[in-house]
DNA sequence: CTTGACCCGTCTACAACTGCAGGGTTCATG
DNA sequence: CATGAACCCTGCAGTTGTAGACGGGTCAAG
């Protein structure tokens, strides 16, 4: 085992998103164990306990419980369940990219709360804010993607808000619609 | 006041797909009050409550607590949040056709899973499960779009798996791309 | 006027986190 | 080598739903 490159159960959690909490909850009642442990008696977890904790997320996502989780990690299955739990496992990622739009906007809505009466919000600011809340210029281009394609009218009236001139608004428009 | 037009607690809950017991948790806690009580003291609850309830879902389902959302609701906006506000909401319907998809698949490994044994998946086997669930005409329409967009492979073989004769498949295939 | 489906308030129990408290470990930096 | 930040450990109490049971009241249909 390469002890190196493992991650500590605070990394783990990071890594799936998760809080550390959970991941020791998830020891606690039987479904994740970890890899090894230090001299220090650390948590190690490699590759593999990445996979299952993946695992989990997915299956707790939509709504199956601890129990059933706990038979489906240690059932062996066949093809057309594979072809399906793929699918699973893409609409997870799908969902995912939804709900950080949502967090996002959550986001705008409270710091818009904040700002609302003393200066008009700018594209700085809003930049600033997706940076601080650890969205990449990738997210934003994928938010502006998503927002252009699903609700034009709202995404212009958006960026009007941001008191973004005009052709710049054309501008991100344009490049958000490929 | 149109007493008649109005829901009591059960049918409130069943009407946003809540238990019973959550709809009165939420006004234990002060988030959710009836409308009027009628002179046996049912709550009665009316559109106005109906969309309280949906919007308290809405945040729930983004994570937020309770005690934010009683301050969002009781604070007016201005017409930046309104438009944040709606895109929230259309994310939150599109995240639940996607999670429609989950369960369906859901459903379908579990019946897999029962008759690996017995006998091969059929189509109607398939549209009989459909149905059980509670799936419509058009929401396997959907399912087929979706699917057949965003993995058009796996839609195929699973097509396949369902032993539907060639033919038939490119129909299907064909009907799910437009 | 009974009967079965529905409602009432209340209370308990459980699931799945979530967040301390109190104490030990690691490691870069002075 | 010591000191502080940033980790880690166990354990346990709190939060947010969710489900069900209790004993009893309400309502529409026959």
């Amino acid at each position: 085992m390469d002890l190196v490159a493992m991650d500590t159960v605070s990394k783990l959690a990071k890594r799936c998103n998760l809080s550390r909490s959970t991941v020791l909850y998830y020891e606690s009642i039987g479904l994740l164990q970890p890899a090894v442990r230090t001299a220090a008696n650390y948590r190690l977890y490699g590759e593999r306990e990445l996979h299952v904790l993946e695992q989990i997320k997915l299956y707790r996502s939509v709504g199956v419980s601890v129990d059933e989780i706990r038979a489906i990690l240690s059932a062996p299955r066949n093809r057309l369940a594979s072809v399906l739990k793929r699918r699973l496992n893409q609409l997870d990622h799908e969902i995912e990219v939804l709900q950080d739009h949502q967090h996002m906007i959550l986001k705008l809505l409270r710091m818009n709360q904040v700002l609302r009466r003393k200066k008009a919000m700018t594209k700085d600011k809003w930049v600033s804010v997706m940076k601080d809340s650890g969205f990449s210029e990738e997210d934003m281009h994928r938010w502006h993607r998503q927002f252009e394609k699903s609700a034009p009218d709202d995404h212009e009236q958006f960026l009007k808000f941001l008191n973004i001139p005009a052709p710049e608004i054309s501008r991100i428009r344009e490049w958000s619609r490929k």
